[in-house]
Order: structure tokens, then C-alpha cells, then sequence
DNA sequence: AATATTTCGGACAAATATATCCTTTATTAA
DNA sequence: TTAATAAAGGATATATTTGTCCGAAATATT
């Protein structure tokens, strides 16, 4: 469904969400470990999302990652998606023609969109917010 | 969502069960131009579908793959995406967590699901009967 | 100012997915 | 029986994704 990438850096931006709601900022290497993703390449998708500007980096000691708390219910999954994976997702066919199109639809077309949109729905309207809440009361988890 | 090679041998399946429909059998070379695909690859995709007995392949001239009239309406898409892509996509965690499991969820575990479930049964319950129809009358096409 | 820490950026490496080519095998038709 | 045809299977090539490494730049602490 999504990419690696797009997994590790979902789980990343959630942890550092829930975070920098405790008012802390963390280091690659501590999201990496409490994620259980590879840390380089956490690294890199971290850049990806810092330039995106959907988290906040600071250089030095007492440095790391962090979200603005005002926009923790701003930022959805979709954002996060749309930075790592691009919308081909949302807008892409789903037997790879060239485009989707209502008009001239592929065979599964008419079957595919409403799942499609389904998505679409849920990644835009879920926030950061919302999903850090059932994280910090340990109903759910980044790793196991 | 689906690999390339899932979504050319979905294509191909489905130009193959209109043909058998017809009666007809067609070689690798037509069933890649009818779809727009590279054809040693798509040849490697049906060699896969023909060993997990979704196609039946003839040698020698005249050769080349049919579907069983009977089973056109037993043939599911998920028959086709398990056979190409496994079966990651229906039961796997959507960030990616070595398992799904409601029990410890995930963070999106709980917005995931459901539309994991309709895909599933979406493409459980699509058979290639029900798709070659609107392909048989031009509503849906195969290549743009 | 010097040093330690941490992200940034680019180059590089490995693994996987995508794609091609060529020889062998089976089958049909002449 | 011979020749032509088409899929099967293996080896190889290319592209993309995944992942690592290291020096440079920035910043906080001493
Ligand atoms: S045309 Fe294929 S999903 Fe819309
Ligand atoms: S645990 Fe992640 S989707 Fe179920």
C-alpha cells in the first residue's frame, strides 16, 4: 500500500507528534530506536519532511525534531503521504493506465474508486492530533 | 497499490477471458499490444498465472492462453492478486508493524481496517465474468 | 574560542522490481 | 519426418527502492 519509506515516516512524524506535545524535541537516533526503523534512512525521510515543512529540525546539542504544537491538528496523513509517496494513490488508476478517467474507465475503475476515495477521505481527515492521543494512553503502538 | 507486474497481468487476464469468451486463444504478442505492455514481461506474468492454474497454455502453433469457460466466473481478482502480489495488501499492517493485530493496534489500525476490508471483499467477490462484460460492449478499455 | 553534538547533503552500496534475451521443449502443420 | 511456431525457463540487464557512510554546516555548552 505505502511505501517503506512512507511507514517509517509515518511512524516517525507520530512519535515526534507525541513528543513535542510533552514539550520535548528528539534525535534521529532516538526515533529511530523507539520506531524500530533503520536510522539513516530515517534520517533521510526526516529531511524530506522538514523541507515538505511538516516537522521542524534544530542542528546541535540539545537538537533534534519537533512539530509546532499549533499545527498538530493540522497536519493529516495525507499530508505525510502525499510528501513521502506522492498522489498517485489517490489519483492513479488502479490497473496503471496512464491516467483515471470516468469516461473511458478501466474494467475495475467503477469497482476501485469508491475504495480509493474511502482512503482519500480518511488520510485527509485524519489529523495528528487525533492519533497521538491513543498513543500516549498505550491503546496503540509504534513497534512491537 | 498493485506492482506493475500485477497490474499487466490483471490486463492480461482480463483480454485472455474476453477472447475465451469468444472462444479464442491468443499468443503473448497479442495479449501485450491489446494491453500496452512489455511483452517478455508480461510473458514471465502469465507463466506465473498459468502455474497457479488461473490460464491454460497450448504450445506449438495455433498455441498460446485460454481461460476455462466454466471457471470465468470462479476467477476473482483477488485470485489474480494473490497469485502475483500476495497477500500482504489484505492482511498486512498499513505502517508496516510485523503483523496486524487489533489486539495491540498500530495508530491507524482502526481508520485502516475498514477500507482494507472493503478492498478485500471487493476483490473477493469481482469475478472475471462480471468484467468482461462492459470490455465486450467498449464501456471499459484496457489501454488508453 | 574550542569542543561536542546534531542535522544536512552527497556519494555510495545492496536489495528488489522491472524488463529483455536466448536456448530448450512441446506441439502443430506441411 | 521435417519445419515452423509458441510457451517455458534460465541468464542477464536496467531501474528503482531501500539502506549506509561520511564530511560539512550549524549550534549549544564549556
Ligand atoms: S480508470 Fe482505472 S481506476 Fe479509474
Ligand atoms: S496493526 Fe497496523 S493496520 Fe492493523
Amino acid at each position: 500500500m505505502f511505501s517503506k519509506a512512507c511507514e517509517y515516516g509515518i511512524r516517525a512524524t507520530l512519535f515526534v507528534a507525541e513528543q513535542s506535545a510533552k514539550g520535548k524535541r528528539t534525535g534521529v537516533k532516538e526515533i529511530a530506536k523507539q520506531t524500530d526503523s533503520p536510522e539513516a534512512f530515517t534520517a533521510k525521510i526526516l529531511q524530506t519532511l522538514v523541507k515538505s515543512q511538516i516537522l521542524v529540525s534544530v542542528k546541535g546539542p540539545s537538537g533534534g525534531f519537533e512539530i509546532d504544537k499549533a499545527s498538530l491538528d493540522k497536519i493529516t496523513l495525507m499530508n505525510l503521504v502525499k510528501a513521502i509517496d506522492g498522489d498517485n494513490i489517490y489519483n492513479g488508476c488502479g490497473l496503471g493506465l496512464k491516467e483515471c478517467n470516468s469516461k473511458h474507465p478501466c474494467p475495475v475503475h467503477d469497482h476501485f474508486v469508491s475504495i480509493r476515495d474511502d482512503l482519500k477521505k480518511m488520510l485527509s481527515s485524519t489529523t495528528l492530533s487525533q492519533l497521538i492521543n491513543d498513543l500516549e494512553n498505550g491503546y496503540t503502538v509504534l513497534k512491537r
